[in-house]
DNA sequence: CGATGTGAAGCCATTCACAGCA
DNA sequence: TGCTGTGAATGGCTTCACATCG
């Protein structure tokens, strides 16, 4: 079973992979793209998208890394990663960098989405328009309710999870979000599982088990907070003190 | 300007700052814990909970890794960074850890949470019973549409977001989550840092500008939906790859 | 004896700095 | 000349392996 990642997660690009054929340039080069750069394209890609929108036709690392919050020479490493599609003396044409990002990130491929779980988060996942404006149309909701079952959400009719294997299955549902409470999310991650589906978008706050060829990203918004409340503590120890020596949080005694 | 972490973003613990005194114990252990740590920390801290909540008092290493999807010697290395609190030989007392986990992420204060952008996502993130259970109250609500402005959602009444810096200085709030549509989030941000809040969970697709005293976090979900389509279509090329090989994705030819 | 705690080694990822090209 | 692309250097995180101790 594969860990999922998520937030500042291990970053590890599957080393007991061997590597039999010396040659298969495109799959080699999309293997050897780091996971951490994997998520910045992503950012690169939105924020190119937008200047282009806006007109904007070429872009140099400097400026391009600016919008995206990264610096320079990590953005140029990053795109090296996917080839070299930049002008010396120039910088890069928006819409080629553009294309080479969704070609890489698979984004020509449609994968359609199925939400399970529909909660107050299942809700705003399901009328959430960046999804299927981005290319993830949501095309399956599911919940266990039966008083939900065929009420549409956002446009989109709800079934009951007990039809997940043969929904998806049959929508071609590549990717799953789970947003049920965390009791049900394992039996809800096997049933997408035996439909087929390889990734799964986790919402519920527990360690799902899956075959080593799913792969599992979480968002733990418990989590979450609970990261920038030990930023809170450290600020507040560092401010402390900085005063108070010998002092640390909730008045423990370092020095005694 | 700081950059946002989130996803599989870069990790660096505040290469710049300096280490002015030497000694102070604590917060120099708090400083030294890696940011990737504290996020397998907040895991191990639902772990535990749940596992005391059905009367287990004590775990080894193995166990407790197994069931954080994480390696044994990674859990040890993460609990060795706040302490020696196991028995050799034996495990780890499952109170003793809660309580050294929850101290160390600043978890024995309350944090307030202000929630500004009740749309689908925002209606979500109020009536999501999570945070307050964890020591994350809702204090304080925001929206720019005045018709919401003074309905209750979730029992907790909305404000204008023009009342941001008054009510979030009043009320003490220490984390500000943004759920506005992207065009309204960095001005949003601006006034929670000026009402001195410190950190951000920022859930608009927007790469945001605070001051560095200011700690951001991102979840972008279209962001993770790539990442995820990049793993299918890595794992559609490699699959392909092995049957017809020369060809890649969309037909691009490989060797021609 | 068995599991923790931890130096040391290895591995990724980031950053630096400059060669190379338009 | 100016900016890209990239080898080399650096720094952090993970993994290993074992000394240590209840």
């Amino acid at each position: 079973m594969a860990a999922q990642r998520g937030e500042g997660d291990e970053v590890v690009t599957s080393p007991a992979t061997t590597t039999p054929e010396p040659a298969a340039d495109v799959r080699e080069r999309a293997r050897a793209i780091p996971e951490a750069a994997v998520a910045r394209l992503a950012v690169y890609l939105r924020v190119l998208s937008g200047l282009g929108d806006q007109g904007v036709t070429t872009i140099s690392s400097e400026e391009l890394a600016g919008a995206a919050g990264v610096n320079s020479a990590k953005l140029r490493k990053d795109l090296s990663y996917i080839g070299s599609y930049g002008t010396r003396g120039v910088g890069y044409d928006v819409e080629v960098l553009v294309g080479h990002i969704e070609r890489i990130l698979g984004l020509t491929r449609k994968h359609s989405v199925a939400v399970v779980g529909i909660g107050n988060l299942g809700h705003a996942l399901a009328n959430y328009g960046g999804f299927g404006s981005r290319g993830f149309p949501v095309a399956a909701l599911f919940d266990i309710d039966d008083d939900l079952t065929g009420v549409p959400v956002g446009g989109i009719p709800v079934h009951h999870i007990d039809d997940i294997v043969t929904v998806c299955t049959e929508r071609e549902i590549s990717i799953g979000v789970i947003a049920t409470p965390p009791q049900a999310a394992q039996a809800v991650c096997d049933r997408l599982v035996s439909a087929g589906v390889q990734c799964i978008l986790n919402f519920a706050p527990v360690v799902l088990q899956v075959p080593d060829n799913v792969e599992v990203r979480k968002v733990d918004l418990a989590v979450e907070m609970q990261i920038l409340s030990f930023h809170v503590a450290r600020r507040a120890d560092e401010a402390a003190g900085d005063v108070v020596n010998g002092v640390g949080v909730d008045g423990v005694v370092i020095r005694p």
